[in-house]
RNA sequence: GGAGAAGUAGCGAAGUGGUCGUAACGCGCCGCACUCGAAAUGCGGUUGUCCGCAAGGGCACGUGGGUUCGAAUCCCACCUUCUCCGCCA
């Protein structure tokens, strides 16, 4: 959510912000609603002054023993005006906070502008993709073929978009919870949290999933509450409304959770693999930090992120995500694309981002520089450190060998019993 | 799921229809004094937010409604926490 007086005082930044990204959202309007707003509260506040001066009054006017009668009749008048005008106020104000949600963030001035993810700016490689010197296959033949990833009965238990991990499968998906956890909170220093996998509608808010993206989320039947997309929604809103006192920041946590998505509109992509599916695995890497900083710390976030592909020998990039790219809430976004060879091209297996004081804004989360100073709008980042699914995918695509057997990254072997190799029973 | 109790400043807590919510009192925190320094003591300060250039004003006692000239206080609904019972991994 941006500032509404950030909004008053720069329309014309805000709807460059906005045309980048093609959002056509009529701001003049809303600073219409706010003009309006502010000169009925002025008026509304004036009434209440006089209602709360007059109150005072009575208890004194009635011990003299005046008649109060006459005041009362005036007062319920001037009561029934406020009303009226608090009703007034109520619906200029929903509507005003209904655009404010529906606004996302203003690009950052580095971020290239696109239409497409062609626009993307690749802005490092590590690593080469392998050249197979036989007929590679894709992660899901060689899950279905070594018997670990089965397709067929979680299609019948639950429906598509679903997967069963079997055996080394199963142990590979944990193994990687457990190293992606251990690398952060060990190597780059960030408090691990296990979070509800349920939050409700204000959580939703306060991250930026709702009221927008409604679609995207499941919905818990007979509840109000909602699938988490992401660890990103709990982990964010457990400061949510609140204040940090001086010298807590920067707070760094590390989550893993399983993450539901509804894949509105994504019929057809990616519909093979566990590229896409409802229910996956991720290890989220969230941080609060002082405005000052958020920039540098989003690169350190990608820098750690990164340490995990490079420990895996995992090829990839990074790029620079463009205005088409970046997500509602992002004003800065990286992702990691992961070398994939059954698809030849690099595949998103973390997205990081900057969202300077967009959720902290929705989510009121602020901290005091120093004591006796105003509290101010903290920064929020957050990234996949990694998507767990995909990292499965790609270690099965890129470690295959030519007998179909698939090695294990020798970072990982400590965390699945020291097994070197998954191979056909 | 059933019964009961409770939600007021960073924490504890007083206030049960008005003239103390810039919210008693206590703790904590900040400053000053005393001290070589510290402790103790004393004095002062210490919520957030909105409108406004300012002066000033509005709002907030878990949340949302209602009653009333006036609500922390009365009524209704919901949320959360605690205790007991039931059930359960």
């Amino acid at each position: 959510m941006l500032d509404l007086k950030f909004i008053r005082a720069n329309p014309e930044l805000v709807k460059e912000g906005l045309a980048k990204r093609k959002e056509d959202i009529n701001i003049d309007r809303l600073i219409e609603l706010d003009e309006k707003r502010r000169s009925l509260l002025t008026e509304v506040e004036q009434l209440k002054s006089k209602q709360n001066s007059v109150s005072k009054d009575i208890p004194k006017l009635k011990k003299e023993g005046k008649d109060v009668q006459p005041i009362f009749e005036e007062m319920r008048l001037l009561s029934e005006s406020v009303k009226l005008m608090d009703g007034q106020l109520k619906e200029i104000e929903a509507e005003i906070q209904d655009m404010l949600y529906s606004i996302p963030n203003i690009p950052h001035p580095s971020v290239p502008v696109g239409d497409t993810d062609e626009d993307n700016v690749p802005v490092r490689h590590w690593g080469e993709p392998r050249k197979f010197d036989f007929d590679f296959k894709a992660h899901w033949d060689i899950g279905t073929d070594l018997g670990i990833l089965d397709w067929a009965s979680a299609g019948k238990v639950t429906g598509a978009r679903f997967t069963f991990y079997r055996g080394a499968g199963a142990a590979l998906e944990r193994a990687l919870i457990n190293f992606f956890i251990d690398v952060h909170t060990k190597e780059h220093n960030y408090e691990e949290v296990f979070p509800p996998f349920m939050v409700h509608r204000n959580s939703m808010v306060g991250t930026g999933q709702l009221p927008k993206f409604e679609e995207d989320a499941f919905k818990v039947h007979n509840t109000e509450y909602f699938l988490i997309p992401t660890a990103e929604v709990p982990v964010t809103n457990i400061y949510r409304e609140q204040i940090l006192e001086p010298g807590v920041l920067p707070i760094k946590h590390v989550a893993y959770s399983a993450c539901f998505r509804a894949e509105a509109g994504s019929a057809g992509r990616d519909t093979r693999g566990l590229i896409r599916q409802h229910q996956f695995n991720k290890v989220e890497l969230v941080k609060f930090v002082e405005p000052e900083t958020s920039y540098d710390e989003l690169e350190t976030l990608v820098n750690d992120a990164e340490r995990i592909l490079q420990l895996l020998n995992l090829p990839y990039r990074v790029s620079m995500m463009c205005t088409a790219d970046l997500g509602f809430t992002a004003a800065k976004k990286y992702d990691l694309e992961v070398w994939m060879p059954s698809y030849n091209r690099y595949v998103e297996i973390s997205s990081c981002s900057n969202f300077e004081d967009f959720q902290a804004r929705r989510a009121e989360i602020k901290y005091r520089p120093a004591i006796g100073e105003k509290a101010r709008y903290i920064h929020t980042l957050n990234g996949s450190g990694l998507a767990v699914g995909r990292t499965v995918a790609a270690i099965l695509e890129n470690y295959q060998q030519a007998d179909g057997s698939v090695v294990i990254p020798e970072a990982l072997r400590p965390y699945i019993n020291g097994l070197e190799k998954i191979e056909k029973k």
